[in-house]
DNA sequence: AATTCGGGGGT
DNA sequence: ACCCCAGAATT
């Protein structure tokens, strides 16, 4: 015997701790419930993975008891309205996703038979499943033995190989490295547990390595930062877009609100009336891009981040008579607005002009 | 290979 | 303030 001990394989060593220090989740079959016969449900899996992409799962939560409430199979999510998919999606962000969703639902359900492909291929033919989706769900639907890397996946393996070729460029060696490591039995178990283990253990800021079941085979810890892993190319600076929106209120207490084309920013979703948003404005906006004559007065600014740039919204308010003119866009009473698909930034904007547009009690 | 897509929570 | 998040689609 040339060595004192033997190493469990890392797989091994992190289902181990999977089977201790899983987090129970409302769309996971824990080790015990698939000890007891639960299978994971295709479907559930599919939408919890897609409202996850790039979304924390304490935001996911509620939006995933209520489309599962509402739609519980592909085939009823298939047969719901665009509309009402786009209203609960409402504020959880990244809106192509709900419009792919819905996409996605009526090619499974109306051309594969309401089954989901059960490989990654034709996974990833569906419309809004790429790389990490397909692999996911192959893996945690299917058992299927699939590279799945993520965001969390990806800090864990750059740390545990010191991999130093930036992001997003390393990831074809980081998915080969996943590859080899995932064990023949329990894929979809060690999937979710990388992932668990970048999201509570090897985490991007203080990382607690002392209880990571990897940390005798990591290549970086004791000898470099974790925290300067993975190394990512250097990001450009969010510039500042102004904009002007415009909320009018009626004698009845109704909005006036219309709908973004379908495609781009924010792209199918429920707005008030606004400017275009540009790096200047100039100050005959308040006429110009107003949806119609009225006494605008500024209630003040509202400022919103998006993902690659900061708006600023100058919030115009009037209040205008009842009947006036609706073209391009329709009169919502504010009883009904909190059900509409407004995206975050536009209920920022009506809460600016009327602090309790929102307030159930008040406009009920 | 770069850019375009939201929003919120952690530090 | 800055970071990141179970990324995908488009250019």
């Amino acid at each position: 015997m040339t060595q004192a001990y033997r190493t469990m394989a890392p797989a091994d060593l992190i289902l181990a701790w999977y089977d201790k220090h899983h987090r129970d989740l409302p769309w996971r079959v824990s080790p015990p419930m698939a000890a007891a016969g639960v299978k994971p449900d295709p479907y559930r899996i599919w939408l919890s993975e897609v409202m996850l992409q790039q979304t924390t799962v304490q935001a996911v939560k509620s939006y995933f008891a209520l489309f599962t409430a509402r739609w519980p199979t592909v085939a009823d999510l298939a047969k719901a309205d665009n509309e009402d998919v786009m209203k609960s999606w409402a504020g959880l962000g990244y809106y192509a996703r709900a419009r792919n969703l819905k996409k996605c639902a009526e090619a499974v359900a109306f051309e594969h038979g309401g089954v989901f492909p059960d490989t990654e291929d034709g996974l990833k033919a569906l419309p809004g499943i790429g790389d990490y989706t397909a692999a996911a769900i192959a893996a945690i639907a299917f058992n299927r033995k699939s590279a799945v890397l993520d965001g969390n996946v990806e800090r864990v393996i750059s740390r545990l190989h010191a991999i130093e070729t930036p992001l997003p460029a390393a990831k074809p060696e980081m998915r080969a490295l996943v590859a080899a490591m995932t064990p023949e039995d329990r894929p979809g178990d060690f999937a979710q547990a990388m992932m668990d283990l970048g999201a509570t253990i090897c985490t991007p800021r203080r990382p607690a390595c002392a209880l990571c079941p990897l940390n005798a085979d990591c290549r970086v810890l004791g000898r470099d930062d974790p925290e300067l892993f993975p190394r990512k190319a250097a990001k450009k600076e969010k510039p500042v877009r102004l904009g002007a929106a415009f909320v009018a209120e009626d004698e009845d207490g109704a909005v006036f609100l219309r709908k973004r084309i379908e495609s781009g920013l924010l792209g199918g979703m429920t707005e008030v009336p606004g400017s275009a948003w540009t790096a200047r404005i100039d100050g005959d906006t308040a006429t110009t891009a107003a949806p119609f004559p009225a006494d605008w007065h500024p209630t003040g600014t509202v400022t919103h981040v998006f993902t690659h740039f900061e708006l600023r919204l100058t919030v115009y308010r009037s209040r205008v008579p009842r009947g006036t003119a609706k073209d391009g866009g329709w009169w919502q009473p504010k009883a009904t607005l909190d059900g509409e698909a407004l995206p975050t930034v536009m209920k920022k904007a009506i809460k600016q002009a009327i602090p309790d547009a929102f307030d159930k009690t008040r406009n009920a």
